[in-house]
DNA sequence: GGGGCGTGTAAGGGTGACGGTTACACGCCC
DNA sequence: GGGCGTGTAACCGTCACCCTTACACGCCCC
């Protein structure tokens, strides 16, 4: 399964926005960071700024803005605003209930495969995109904020 | 991204030939529980078997086999067996290597991802076959081995 | 030893999500 | 008020996934 490049292109954006510090980012600006198109960046902001990660200045010299500290900003909830796929798949079409195996075999397996995604979560929840922030400027060698 | 079904269903299998005990399972009762069909079990039997996990034997009354007790078969040996996508996609084109956000955000990002890889990993390896196969047994009232 | 059963694999098609592009209405700052 | 920038809809190309059909091969049973 081609898994979605959202979730990525997503904590990118957020990265670049908490580089910048004050200054707002045009969705053309991230867009060409993460070689992409603006379009695509605005679709990534409308569903950051309604999980209340970002907002958005109109207007010239607008943009786009974190609207909380980066280091309150954990990359679960960037995963969940973005990314609309399940780790796992169920049958495409449910198994028949009058199968030994088939009937159960969703009931049984259910809560391995959520362990595994809460497992998944609870280490994403562990970082934050402050900390990816800074780790890119010691990489980068510049410093919190960065002048373009 | 539809992700793929085939881990589910390659469980469902796996389980099946574990209550079916020494009895082999034509790919066409597999697709029958399963609710698919008989070529795509077999296109995920031909992955079991080159992982180690089944084998078949041909002709009239064969079918496949577990080719390892169900106790030994953990759940992370089935994903990777049978999964292709991966957990994470970065970006689709890279991002500028001259960008100090995109030049630097993969290397930043890549060690939190890992983690969160390793920790869903090492939760689907706790679970093996057996134990699924045993928890679909007490759902569906009955013992192992299942005479169909 | 031959007939038939079952596997293994390839090819083609339908479906759905994703990402890119174009287009356009709205709101806000200069 | 003009222009900048956002927000959203519509359309399209691409790709993985799953299903179906088809067929060659190997093995068991009679």
């Amino acid at each position: 399964m081609p898994t979605s490049s959202r979730f990525v292109v997503a904590v990118h954006a957020l990265v670049a926005l908490a580089v910048s510090g004050d200054k707002p980012l045009r969705s053309e600006d991230l867009a060409h960071s993460a070689s992409t198109s603006p379009v695509v960046i605005r679709g990534l902001l409308s569903r950051l700024s309604a999980a209340g990660l970002t907002r958005s200045q109109l207007g010239a010299g607008g943009g786009a803005l974190l609207a909380r500290p980066a280091e309150e900003i954990g990359l679960l909830e960037v995963y969940r605003a973005v990314e609309d796929t399940r780790l796992f798949t169920l049958h495409r079409t449910p198994p028949p209930p009058d199968c030994a195996v088939g009937g159960n075999i969703v009931g049984g397996l259910q809560p391995a495969l959520t362990r595994a995604r809460e497992a998944f979560e609870a280490e994403l929840d562990h970082t934050t995109i402050a900390e990816i922030a800074d780790e890119v400027a010691r990489l980068g060698n510049f410093t919190v904020p960065l002048e373009w």
